[in-house]
RNA sequence: GGGCGUGUGGCCUAGUCUGGAUAUGGCACUGGCCUUCUAAGCCAGUGAUCGCGGGUUCGAAUCCCGCCACGUCCGCCA
């Protein structure tokens, strides 16, 4: 993809290397943006150079900028502050942008195709239970990670790594094959996951109270973990309608998860007892009442302990193991393995990494871990009922959408109209309030904020969008085959503003894909909506007078349309025409 | 005890990797803007010792050292 804003960086390092060379100075150029746009639309500061002019930054700037010439992309050079600053000319940034966005369509931001293919792994829930909005956070920004890698031109999959195998599963089945089963009235509105849970929270308490239910509930985790077929299927029908309600729920907030692996997988193909081989024979295991270790003092890892266990006593597999199983045969799959995973997860994460070290594996996975989501009485538990869950949430989104679209358009929309809109304002509100902020921040959850439509929330990015779509549904001019030179028009500071902006998107998907960092694209969206109904107000588009800036304002309306929609699409939250 | 992460106005948050110009926005609060394309909006205002203490630097929210608080982990659990 060829954009402007890419050209016009470039135009000006080229230009500042030449005058560096020139004057014998280090090539060393970091590129910023002045952080008034009076000053400039990009700025280079001169600091570092003084050292070797012996002069003032600011002298130092003027030697440089000396050594530079203007050309069509910039307008003006100017050194103030020991930087100099770079006026671009807006013109063909203008032209370029609007037609970039008017012809690219739904790819105008994203980058060139690069044949590379990632698994994304992410949820990787257990199966036991409705996803809590702990646990939310993992599938949103896994699911908003692989659209940006697909916009940043990655081929992509995302995997659900499915445990089938251990404790919380084989609660979960016992508690299915033994209990007695619910009666239909308690259970008639009730999705499949949260019927199960209650199964799996019963047979959690009995086997704490009596040993013969511990005892059968480990017999269903020692014959699984023996690659017991009829196990494996019996503990697979318990699960089954658990993933079917999480993955309602998912679909509900826009996410599919391509491909689901089970655990159980990498015991029956065997390919777990061929990792213990290797590791087995590597200097670093030992072996101590039949479990054999890892010694993983030497790997830098610290703590109370550093035994990283791989085998039980009676040579069965655990976690951890089998988790190296799956990322080495992952390894096979992808050329970059990307993982979305709980802050609990780091040094179990360390461990498989590691192992695939030990077994010669080079492809190490990246990992994004996010803290957890907590209320403000303390850590989340679905024992202790102090749990949120995410359909909960999501319900909760849609209704109050729900009562905020009739109290404003409940004249004009029919009852199915406003359902439909309020379902999609309320669950992208649910995936923006999350997506916002950074993985690695503790969230403290309240119900006040994940309902406050106002402001930095997905509500302001879809009325934008709104705005926009009903400004092109109420105009009747054709805008069809405008030569850009007509974008010249567009003069206004409000416009030129929003048009700088949206020249900025693929840079945005490029940092953000690079940097895994889907929040980014979040507060982009912020601005560009934000910068929309600024323009919204200052520039009248249907009643303008000149045709020909009316035919501008237009375009740049739908080319703002198109940017919210294409920046939404990234994080899986649905653009509205009318709300 | 150790590892990792976080700490920015009353609350939430950007910026931290790669040091740079008066620290970004939102919520709440105060005041203003609907006879004109949707006021879920816009404009203005109040409000910050960037956890604390040192250091490096012309320059530190950002880098280094020490400390504190919170989260998380250090299972033959997953």
């Amino acid at each position: 993809m060829d954009y402007i804003y890419f050209k016009i960086q470039q135009e000006i390092i080229t230009h500042i290397t030449s005058a560096l060379k020139i004057l014998k100075y280090p090539v060393q150029i970091k590129l910023e943006r002045p952080p008034d746009q009076g000053l400039g639309d990009f700025s280079f500061p001169c600091f570092s150079f003084s050292k070797i002019s012996r002069k003032s930054p600011n002298e130092t700037a003027k030697i440089i900028a000396e050594k530079l010439s203007t050309n069509h992309f910039i307008k003006n050079i100017c050194v103030d502050g020991g930087y100099i600053n770079f006026s671009i000319d807006e013109t063909p940034l203008i032209q370029e942008t609007v037609h970039s966005i008017l012809t690219n369509k739904q790819s105008y931001g994203h980058l060139d195709k690069k044949n590379i293919f990632i698994i994304v792994e992410h949820t990787s829930a257990n199966p036991n239970g409705p996803l809590h909005i702990g646990r939310a956070r993992n599938p949103i920004i896994g699911d908003t990670l692989t659209r940006l890698l697909k916009a940043a031109g990655y081929s992509c999959e995302s995997q659900f790594y499915l445990d089938d195998l251990g404790k919380q599963v084989a609660i979960l089945c016992w508690g299915i094959n033994n209990l007695p089963k619910e009666e239909k009235a308690s259970i008639a509105n009730k999705k499949l996951d949260h019927i199960a849970v209650g199964f799996y929270q019963k047979a959690n308490d009995l086997m704490n109270e009596d040993p013969q239910v511990k005892q059968d509930i480990q017999d269903i985790i020692w014959k699984s973990e023996h690659g017991d077929i009829q196990t494996i299927s019996l503990i697979q029908e318990a699960y089954q309608p658990v993933l079917k309600g999480m993955n309602e729920s998912l679909k509900r907030v826009n996410i599919t998860i391509d491909t689901y692996i089970p655990e159980s997988t990498f015991v029956k193909d065997s390919s777990v007892e061929k990792v213990l081989d290797i590791l087995k024979n590597t200097p670093f295991c030992h072996e101590e009442h039949g479990a054999y270790y890892l010694d993983l003092e030497s790997f830098g890892i610290k703590g109370r302990n550093t035994k990283f266990f791989i085998t039980r006593g009676d040579g069965t597999s655990l976690y951890a193991t089998r988790d190296i199983a799956y990322h080495a045969w992952k390894a096979t799959q992808a050329d970059i393995l990307l993982n979305v995973l709980g802050e609990d997860h780091k040094l179990e994460s360390k461990q498989v990494e590691i192992g695939l070290q030990l077994l010669g594996i080079e492809k190490i996975p990246k990992t994004v871990f996010y803290s957890f989501v907590s209320l403000p009485e303390g850590k989340m538990s679905t024992r202790r009922n102090r749990v949120v869950y995410l359909d909960d949430l999501i319900d909760e989104c849609v209704q109050r959408a729900y009562e905020e679209v009739k109290k404003r358009r409940a004249d004009e929309f029919s009852e199915l109209e406003m359902k439909t809109i309020a379902e999609k304002i309320g669950t992208g509100a649910v995936r923006y309030n999350i997506i916002k902020v950074q993985p690695e921040k503790d969230m403290v959850f309240q119900w006040e904020d994940a309902l406050n439509f106002e402001g930095n929330a997905a509500p302001f990015i879809q009325y934008a969008h709104a705005r926009a779509s009903s400004i092109l549904s109420k105009n009747e001019t054709s805008i069809k085959g405008i030569e850009k030179q007509i974008y010249s028009k567009l003069m206004h500071p409000s416009e030129i503003q929003l048009i700088k902006k949206m020249a900025l998107f693929p840079f945005v998907i490029q940092e953000a894909s690079i940097t895994y960092k889907p929040h980014l694209i979040a507060s982009y969206l912020f601005d560009i909506a934000s910068l929309f109904n600024q323009f919204y107000r200052d520039c009248p588009v249907l009643s303008e007078p000149d045709k020909e800036l009316k035919i501008a304002r237009l375009c740049l309306v739908a080319s703002a349309k198109q940017v919210l929609n294409n920046g939404l699409c990234i994080l899986g939250i649905d653009a509205l025409e009318e709300m």
